[in-house]
DNA sequence: AATGAATGAGCCTTCATTCAT
DNA sequence: GATGAATGAAGGCTCATTCAT
């Protein structure tokens, strides 16, 4: 019985080491050998637990999911959609640029963005679902509507991209386009100036959209 | 059987492909035999007129930015900044969705972004220098300042990550996140989106930086 | 058939391989492909086993060093200087001259000094050191001195490079420069020449200094 | 007719410079490309005057021997063998560790001893006999007979073996062995030694051969 | 006569995977 | 159930050589 534990334990810190190896190199740079190294297992534990390194990576993308993403309830309710909006935004940032256990998943989703491998196709969008469905409802309220038009869409596209775009970019080249070393308080600034933006935004592309309606 | 050619020939059909190859598998995953083999020629040719994979790749950045990067007057001066900050997005928007096989220089763009290979840091500033100037001069003119500050760098890196974001994402998850197939038509409608969202955010944090100048 | 061997088997085996190839072709000369095929094993076992081909380099001469290299009681003790000297020199040439195939030790030491790969400079001087250290003694003792000044030093260069040179030469080289075919009375004798030679240098030396002394 | 010319001179450029490549590096390390660079000559350039990399260092090594090799007349007649010798011993030693145009042969020389290609089989004998008969004979004067045997043989090669160590040995190892770093004082103070143990050593072994003969 | 473009054979190394135990 | 030994396919690079001009 101890065995049957053992060998759990091994497959989770292979796992684990996945995550790591692959969320700070890529799937390609990523070398089987260096996950197990990490997993303190044997060089073929990979193809024994898992058959290959193609497996591996798909189960270790649900595995980031399931322990790191970002937690459901990470915006308070019964606050105004612009105060929801503004901790929406902070959140996601600090996720993004905060190293630690929480950073794989996000590394990791970015990482697949640009170099798909497509071997996640099947459990992507329905991992993405329930982060969207949230900033949607946020998009939403400030906008006093319900249903999920273009514009909506738009929208969430806007703020999400203004996120992803300070991981996307790399650390020496943020820097360099701000003028300045990364700080805890620039990120805060940032997250500032991306919710006041983007608000101001919405509350424009609203407008535009009103006037679209009356001439419909 | 057209041996002997200007040596340029060779060397330009060499280059042509290694954007081809680069573009479609990044740097890692393209194979130096298949950029010979695409170019029609030796193995050994990149050695030949390179030096190495690595020569290669810098090389190749430059000739896509040259060959295929979009034109620097891209923008008609003498309108007012709202128009030129609308047609900067919408040129940009369209040389990223439109040039269909020609987009090499996005794409490697991108693909360096995400895995960075250390190997064109020289000429990545020098390549991008214009284009920001173009942009900065027209949110500081949306601004009415003349200076450099914070607020002006965040909403280059605002836009600028909305644009690029098209880019990020590949062509079905950007229809499956709007719902829609991508048209002509939809382009310029998320490039006037990106515009008035953008232009209203700009306005939106100009106030607050009065606000805090007026404290200070 | 024998797979699965004990892995040491293996590795040995490409010890040995590596030992007769580099002795015979020289660093450059070695293909580390025949190394594996002379060890029944695959091209791959080499970065297996010792990681590249200069590691295998370095490892291979410890092992010949170790199996193959000079016994280290070579001169029997309680014997008079000359007699000793005499037994340091019919030991070392035959231990270069007769070893055949087993004088790997002295052949890949050859090569390494005509062509310094610069790969064992550590080990180097640790595994000559116990020998130099018996023929000072020696020249020392016949001398009547305990200092190492130069002229000790001088005398063991003369001596080494006697004996050395013998196989330096390639033996066809050897046979027309003596004009006989080398039998294993012809190295007697040689040997027999350089004790001769050499104790009689010494002691010629051996006055010049007494009389630079006398001077000082 | 000036290209004529040209052509010769090419030649020479390519001769000279391969001499100073194959010398520095050795055949196998010595790339025709350098060499061709260093005449200022086309890649090719190897490959259409001599045919093969093979046949250039054949050339090469007779143009050195032909251009830098010892004089003929380095030893003063009519002086005492012992002063004959030591002015022998020395020279040839400055010839060995001075760098210079003289130098090339040497090192030549050395490199195929220790590596032979068997490219030079054919006029190696000739090349060196000159030298040999000039040392010979002063051992044969230095011995008072007129007779080539063993005995004068083996002087020869115990003399040439002390010289040409000093340049089989790399610097370094040899300012190990020494404990001082080579000054020409020190060079000279060698030559010296070696004069001086080779003097004793000649008359030690021609007493042996005397005793030898009485008993035959 | 001489050159620069182009080639191909071969080498070292990497790495995911397999297999006997 | 799990491991360490062993493999093979493939990649980047070197370099002497060839060939059309």
């Amino acid at each position: 019985m101890a065995k049957r534990e053992d060998g759990k334990v091994t497959r989770n810190r292979l796992l684990k080491a996945a995550c790591e190896v692959f969320a700070e190199r890529g799937y390609l740079n990523a070398k089987v050998a260096e996950i197990c190294r990490r997993a303190g297992a044997n060089v073929a534990a990979v193809n024994y637990y898992f058959g290959d390194k193609d497996t591996l990576y798909a189960e270790a993308w649900q595995y980031a999911f399931n322990e790191y993403a970002m937690p459901e309830s990470l915006v308070p309710e019964h606050t105004s959609p612009e105060d929801q909006l503004r901790n929406y935004i902070h959140s996601l940032i600090q996720n993004f640029m905060e190293k630690g256990l929480q950073g794989y998943f996000t590394r990791l989703y970015l990482m697949e963005l640009a170099n798909p491998t497509g071997l996640i196709q099947n459990s992507w969008h329905d991992m993405i679902k329930p982060r969207r469905q949230k900033l949607i409802g946020i998009i939403q309220k400030t906008l006093g509507i319900e249903t999920t038009d273009e514009t909506v869409l738009f929208c969430e596209l806007s703020i999400i991209s203004q996120c992803r775009a300070l991981l996307t970019i790399n650390r020496n080249d943020l820097e360099y386009l701000l003028c300045q070393p990364l700080s805890r308080n620039l990120i805060k600034r940032l997250a500032d100036h991306i919710a006041c933006f983007s608000l101001a935004g919405i509350r424009a592309v609203s407008k535009l959209r009103s006037e679209k309606e009356e001439i419909l």
